[in-house]
DNA sequence: CTCTTGTATAAGCTACTGCTAATATGGTGG
DNA sequence: CCACCATATTAGCAGTAGCTTATACAAGAG
């Protein structure tokens, strides 16, 4: 659905009032959205900087007390943060255990830097 | 603020399967869920990378072109990444011109970075 | 095997997000 | 003044996100 609106492009040039615009890479920003709209909920991002805190793999049941919500919504957040490429997980006896990939700590890193600097 | 967290609190320290967890900052958490989740958003999205392409300002028509949908929609999205402190927007006669902040800059940064390396 | 514990999945409901349409504001030129 | 343009704001609605409850699956312990 996002493809076709734009293609036009070069046919008719209606005046705007300063230069048109490069369009956007939509592969790149399906894969952008998905991490962002991954990150941006209150729960996942608690689970998120939770399991990055602890960097030796945190399990499921230990987010589970942390966050206040059911055990069910936690393992669908955690669903979903694997989903969009954010953890890593790893089976142990009967236990899950998570951890951040490069991903989860560049982008985390990058917020605490841009805290730090402005205001 | 480490130990009120859980109000819950059912007094026990509960057996868990490892180790208990820090908190996570909520004042850091708030600041960053405003900036993830107004970027998190097809059209917001769009319109940043479209700010952010042309360096020089980008004036409200020609944003609203672009992304395919209604005038006020895309006011509204610009009102919400500046609340969000992603654009900047600056007055020039009857037009309002907008530019990317170092937030926005860094994070497109960071997520075209991590694109790049892995896969 | 059965019972228990840890996690995942399904169904359903509420609340919020993001759009459109209509209207208001504010600067510019006749 | 009024008409016109560019943008902002309001109201209302459709679609979806994220929760809860209930249930299913997987792995140890007995």
């Amino acid at each position: 659905m996002v493809g076709d609106a734009i293609t036009d492009g070069t046919t008719k040039d209606t005046e705007t009032c300063c230069t048109p615009l490069e369009d956007v890479d939509s592969d790149a920003m399906a894969t952008d959205l998905r991490v962002l709209t991954a990150m941006g909920n209150d729960t996942r991002y608690e689970l998120l900087r939770r399991i990055s805190n602890a960097d030796d793999g945190v399990c499921v049941c230990d987010l589970e007390a942390a966050v206040g919500v059911s055990q069910s919504a936690v393992s669908q957040a955690l669903s979903r943060l694997y989903t969009a490429g954010l953890v890593t997980r790893r089976k142990e006896g009967s236990w899950r255990y998570y951890e951040p990939t490069e991903t989860t700590t560049a982008l985390l890193d990058t917020l605490d830097d841009l805290r730090g600097s402005h205001e």
